[in-house]
DNA sequence: GCCCGCACTGACCGAACGGTCAGGCAGACT
DNA sequence: AGTCTGCCTGACCGTTCGGTCAGTGCGGGC
């Protein structure tokens, strides 16, 4: 039995209910029940909801900052696997988190604390493009980032699993796209 | 100036405030203030909250179990293009609905009115992958749907612009990925 | 023994939530 | 004139929400 910290046993726990249940629809009761404490300690730790939210997500908010910093440092011709590989990297090591960082995006995406995030996905969109100025490869890397984070989150399989199959299904998308662009129908 | 029902005008506002904050995040007494009608007033025409949401996306619902059925009734080899425009061109044409489907998909997905719409996910994910029984495969097309569907939510472009994108994107993708398998790492 | 700081709690607060209900009101029918 | 029906409303309900606060128990340094 290890020795775990009421700190600790929180955002364990409410990192688990609010990726099942949704942030919104996770009452700071419904994590205090579970971790077996008052609803009052939840608010001696942590001052508000949103600070545990914050904090959950900061390891991942860190990891994906680094990485786009990264990235910005490759060449266009060589920034799209690493990018690839990278985000599938990240996402699968975050996935509770990916899952949480997606639900509550519609309600603070308008809030202007969430402004500086915009360019960052721009920012990863241009790296999985090879920075190309097309906008249909811009489209096509949304849809990947944007499918790669939604499938991660309710999937069981494991990472070494899943991991070979995301990346090829990117490159196939990806790279092939900004090479050849003889194909326009 | 078109003469329009209480009834419709609360289905317009509720669709545009359930897309801009949430399901959860935005009570009967906001799109009453909006309609410029009571909260009793909406209770009135809708018996429950849950029954406006119903109301909005029974249509992309029905659609899209027609568009699944009628994938159905193709062979292997010649469901791949009509899954992918179908689709695209479904979720083009339903851009709130997503957005809202999206939305309440983790408060939902756990209650048992919701276990026979698994069945209907798979059926579509294997029209895109043309039924191949490479798991790879089906973790290509779900997260092609997973992205073109989160793609079309906050996304302004208009649907002509991004239609052949998207097509194009998935083509890449799928077709590529379940005709040639000799490129495995 | 005393005190202090840390972890924690029960009781409570105002606000907001979805939902109920009795009744008002305008127009059509008898 | 009377009545019936469909649309609508203010007032109200119980519940739950995030958050506050005074206070309790306790281990360790003095």
């Amino acid at each position: 039995m290890v020795r775990v910290s009421t700190r600790d046993e929180i955002l364990r726990v409410a990192a688990e209910r609010f990726a099942r249940s949704g942030y919104k629809g996770t009452s700071l009761q419904d994590i205090a029940v579970e971790v077996g404490c008052s609803k009052a300690t939840l608010l001696y730790h942590f001052a508000h909801k949103e600070s545990i939210l914050q904090t959950l997500i900061a390891p991942a908010a860190r990891d994906l900052s680094d990485l786009i910093a990264r990235l910005d440092t490759l060449g266009d011709a060589e920034v799209q696997t690493p990018a690839i590989e990278g985000f599938v990297d990240l996402v699968l090591r975050y996935r509770r988190e990916v899952a949480l960082i997606q639900d509550v995006i519609p309600q603070f995406q308008h809030e202007p604390a969430f402004e500086p995030v915009r360019p960052l996905t721009a920012r990863l969109c241009a790296a999985f493009t090879g920075r190309s100025a097309d906008p249909a490869h811009d489209i096509a890397a949304e849809v990947l980032l944007g499918g790669i984070a939604g499938l991660v989150i309710d999937d069981d399989r494991a990472a070494a699993d899943v991991r070979p199959a995301l990346i090829r299904v990117a490159r196939r998308a990806l790279i092939a796209a900004s090479h050849d662009d003889d194909d326009k129908d």
